[in-house]
DNA sequence: GCGACAG
DNA sequence: ATCTTGTCGC
């Protein structure tokens, strides 16, 4: 079986027609916020989506949900959101408290065809979300100065439109790749990110879903803590 | 043809 | 992403 790359470039442009690229009037500050992360068992055989709920601005864990399903899709760049959401959507079925914004791991607009997973998962939810991503994907931008939270302006291949910011979220740390996903403005979106910053280098929704997603004892006990104060 | 390339 | 020990630097 072979994977229809050409029909999933055409859903991606269908959809990010829809993306919208304002800031959401149903809230001003939101009082629970999500992070997402994914990980895999088996070789890549099964896909483990994670979704973590933390109250604001406090930054406290509120609830987690994990979703396994097989996995579909190899990793291919350009179509990452094909290969994670499925799992994603399960986990959010099983979210009790659902956030009012998502901080997604992975690209939003800041994309080859302006849908990366935060944009193709916000929309498919229908709620705000915000592109985290440790890494680039598109875009280009000029080097950062080695100062907590040096920013810099993400361009399109143009080098006229902003597509995202890069962050330098922690001294010493390779920056961070923060785009709008849906229903959020970019300047918004870059906000939201730093609201979340405790010294770590990820944000708390997306440090705590990557703790969740990957099994990590060290960071899994930090998990077992919440179950007993709860 | 060559380089780039989320997770 | 995942497989993995020690190690360098603040």
């Amino acid at each position: 079986m072979s994977i229809n790359l050409a029909q999933l470039k055409q859903q991606q442009i269908e959809y990010a027609n829809r993306i919208i690229l304002r800031d959401d009037n149903h809230f001003s500050t939101p009082t629970l916020i999500g992070g997402t992360d994914v990980g895999f068992e088996e070789g890549g055989q099964i896909t483990r989506a994670a979704i973590v709920v933390l109250s604001f601005p406090n930054l406290t864990l509120v609830e987690y949900q994990i979703a396994k399903m097989p996995t579909t899709l190899p990793y291919i760049p350009g179509y990452l959101s094909f290969r994670e959401y499925p799992a994603l959507l399960a986990a959010w079925q099983k979210i009790e408290h659902k956030p009012q914004l998502l901080l997604v791991d992975g690209q939003g607009v800041a994309h080859p065809r302006k849908l990366g997973i935060a944009s193709h998962l916000g929309l498919l939810l229908d709620i705000p979300t915000i592109g985290v991503a440790k890494k680039k994907l598109y875009g280009q931008y000029q080097p950062l100065p080695d100062e907590r939270l040096a920013q810099e302006p993400l361009f399109d291949k143009t080098g006229i439109e902003q597509i995202g910011s890069v962050l330098r979220s922690k001294v010493k740390c390779n920056p961070l790749f923060i785009s709008a996903g849906h229903r959020v403005s970019q300047l918004s979106a870059l906000n939201w990110v730093k609201a979340c910053l405790k010294g770590y280098r990820l944000p708390e929704p997306t440090r705590f879903a990557d703790a969740v997603a990957s099994n990590k004892p060290l960071l899994q006990k930090l998990l077992h803590n919440f179950k007993n104060n709860n």
